[in-house]
DNA sequence: GTGAAAGCGCTAACAG
DNA sequence: CTGTTAGCGCTTTCAC
């Protein structure tokens, strides 16, 4: 592999002047540029990322951690994400999680370790107090690490009021929803608490299951939800995520009951598969696109050390209807 | 932070002695070793990955090239390579194409620049022979740039028989698949011409449609399909990957045609959707835990010297019966 | 066993 | 305008 030093013999001027000529930086006569050039064309030379790095102390690589890539809404994030950091010139590094903390951890340390620049986390399995003592750039998903670390989120409260009203609008009177458990305080949850505030505002029995979603798995959700609707038979309506949503239809439908007319669902994220499901779901859709944007403009901000970004920044949410309320 | 240098000062030791205990290379006596300890202790000293990539000229990063993160199989995969590679001690750097060939050349020259040892690749927009030029590490998934990149794919025309076989025997007479456009040279495309040999056969009539699947989006995926199955009306049968048979489905559904007791229909892939169906979706399975594995397998081989790998690797597929076929 | 020194490939400061 | 030089932080000979 050629080396800028090989370039330089060849082009017969310093190194520094095929520094300069590269990165435009400082000034070279249209002379020597032209030598550089063909000198570069000859041997197929392409600058060493490995030893820019090095010197400015930088990998140009933003990791993001996730609990599932297989999860909808956390690969359509990935997506988003890894798009606008490639629009800024950066790499993408996946971490899934899978629900291990040492894995959480393993990639946490890549920030000492100079690996990545900067770490864009929707994982939950450690605790707070790790997070606390790092002091490099972290953004959170969904999670108030405190002070310290900005956090990026949708509005879950009004995303649990729309749930709620759309379910009261419609009729419902007995409804069912799982939310995580109420231990873990993150924004996310609060829209289960909103919901049942609203349900109970209009009177409507309002039963709230909290689970700990193990890993995110379709089978894992498919087995669940079939046996919570074997448990709650009496409901009207159901607030939860796509995915497990999703299964709930298809369980009461094997139940023989009817999607809108004998139970309500409505979903949370507004991934794809709410085009898949029979009748098309209704959900609360985040705007994945936005809240992907200002994850990689914080992050950016923090590694450039610029300190003009907000510490809690909360995106909208929107009703999209579909025809199962 | 604290460099190598800060700590061989404060343990009274050469920085060599002190790389020599980092790395269990080379004697290093026990009273020196302890010193050293407690220097990294005291500076919480973390060693920097930049200059170490630097020194052995290796990012430790393999790069994985998706067409898009988002299509539930592509998902799939992506995590599992990544889990792979983290068991290896290798890191994942994602990136999605979206079917923009400019992206995917930025991503290959990371090859150059030694941003990545590798690259696993899963797309195909650009020509054969760009990546014949390539010197580096290359696995291809499901494709065949010729001898000098190993590819690794399902064993895609068992799978077209097998699709074609539980059609025939659940009683089709004239049936649909979906192909890519057979311009497009691809091992996963030879299930559609195993698929339609093996109808012939049996004195079954099929109709192939070559689509160019322009992105991978759900969106796209359920007009699409709406529209085919308002032209296609007389079919008893379809076969085509697993998000356009769902949405198969469900346009079906609308107009009224019971699956699948009118009209059959068969999945490929088997990702988590075939269980969200209504009825669930028989496919046909592709191994990707093998997969991945196979292709983690081959890229570190490449990576590290070792030629002692297949060019070609065919994983086995398995019919997954559901109920609608 | 261990320290000193060279060098991985690049950038930036500094004389000319 | 441009060549030389000194590192970035680490690993690895190579004498002592």
């Amino acid at each position: 592999m050629a080396s800028i030093r090989d370039v330089a013999k060849m082009a017969n001027v310093g190194v520094g002047t095929v520094s300069r000529a590269l990165n435009g930086t400082g000034y070279v006569s249209a002379d020597a540029k032209k030598r550089i050039d063909e000198a570069i064309q000859e041997l197929g030379y392409t600058p060493n990322e490995l030893a820019k790095n090095l010197f400015r102390n930088r990998s140009g690589i933003v990791g993001i951690v996730v609990p599932n890539l297989e999860h909808p809404f956390f690969a359509r994030l990935s997506r988003e994400i890894e798009s606008c950091l490639y629009e800024r010139g950066y790499k993408t590094m996946i971490c899934n999680t899978i629900g291990i903390s040492n894995r959480e951890k393993d990639y946490l340390d890549m920030l000492d370790r100079n690996i990545v620049d900067g770490i864009i986390t929707g994982a939950h399995s450690l605790d707070d107090s790790v997070y606390l003592k790092i002091n490099k750039p972290i953004v959170a998903l969904d999670r108030d690490f405190g002070r310290k670390i900005p956090l990026i989120h949708s509005d879950h409260e009004k995303g649990g009021r729309l749930a709620a009203m759309t379910l009261i609008e419609a009729g419902c009177k007995n409804v069912l929803q799982f939310a995580t458990s109420s231990l873990v305080h993150t924004p996310s949850n609060k829209r289960h608490i909103e919901f049942e505030k609203i349900c109970r505002e209009h009177g409507v029995r309002v039963t709230t299951v909290e689970t700990v979603w193990n890993n995110l798995e379709y089978e894992y959700f498919r087995n669940a939800m079939k046996d919570y609707m074997d448990i709650y038979e009496d409901i009207d309506g159901i607030f939860t995520a796509d995915v497990a949503a999703a299964f709930c239809m298809n369980a009461l439908k094997a139940k023989g009951r009817r999607i809108p007319q004998e139970v309500k669902v409505i979903g949370y994220d507004a991934v794809g598969i709410i085009y898949l499901t029979d009748p098309v779901m209704t959900s609360i859709a985040q705007n994945t696109t936005e809240i992907s944007q200002r994850c990689v403009d914080t992050i950016l901000k923090m590694i450039e050390g610029n300190k003009n970004y907000e510490r809690q920044q909360i995106v909208d949410v929107a009703l999209l209807k579909g025809d199962s309320t």
